[in-house]
DNA sequence: TATTTGCTATATAATTGATATAACAAATAG
DNA sequence: CTATTTGTTATATCAATTATATAGCAAATA
């Protein structure tokens, strides 16, 4: 499982990591009970700060995602349950589309399509996280 | 069509304003050619900043739902072009069910039934912007 | 010509996103 | 038990975003 961080997004990068990760889930990439490095670890993958790892795994936590313990880490362990608003961002989703012209049908085709794409089993899981910059960082902490 | 503005939601106001203009779109409400309220008559209306409205507006013509010009304002003209990250959006809101548990084909259902809700006929368009706030505010200027 | 309108330019304040340190508390490893 | 790792909390700073407030300019219209 592969994280990619695009600093220069207009997303911000605590979202790119939550965003990733629910991905993860979705593919089958990350199962219930997998472990994700710890706060620090991933933070100094990235090279970035800790409190930014911080703020996805805390609202990974409250959207029901993943279960937080001291020592163990972050857990995957989804709750079952949709944000209650996840059907209005639905319709302002495909309300775009249907403002552009595209038929009901080919948009339903497109959601197939794509769910389709996230269930597609064939991928091993490598399970490591990994940095997205360009440059090479030196490795510290000897 | 009506407006409604939270001003204490999370999500900014211009980007509500945007969300509702592009369902009153997707609905039919607003067929291409349809005139929109004058910036200044909008933030008049919603007791808001110009700029607010603007930005909005702004946000609608660079992403293909309006076209505006000079005296005549803010027209409805779909440009026919979904945005080029769309389908990613798609896919990080698709994968949140699945990530949570939902059966491919229950998404797929709730797609149907948002594109329905969406394409429903029956409502003729009352074309008029309408104050959310619950608070009847004095309509100044003398 | 006078008004309306979109557009531009500032300026300000509150909030958000990200970083930087620092310290505390709980769980684990030795 | 001791030392380390980890999540958590508390500040502080800086930049960008959101929203507001004025002001003025230019184009289109009546």
């Amino acid at each position: 499982m592969l994280i990619f961080i695009e600093p220069e997004s207009e997303k911000p990068i605590y979202q790119q990591i939550r965003d990733q990760i629910v991905e993860g889930i979705a593919r089958g990439e990350l199962l219930p009970g997998t472990g994700l490095p710890s706060i620090r670890q991933l933070a100094a993958d990235f090279g970035i700060n800790l409190h930014t790892v911080n703020k996805a795994y805390e609202l990974l936590e409250r959207q029901g995602f993943l279960q937080v313990r001291r020592k163990t880490g972050a857990v995957v362990q989804p709750s079952g349950r949709l944000a209650e608003d996840w059907e209005a961002r639905l319709s302002t989703l495909l309300a775009e589309a249907l403002a552009q012209g595209l038929p009901a049908e080919e948009i339903v085709g497109r959601c197939q399509r794509v769910l389709a794409a996230l269930t597609d089993r064939e991928r091993p899981s490598g399970s490591c996280a990994q940095q997205a910059g360009e440059r090479g960082e030196k490795p510290d902490k000897p």
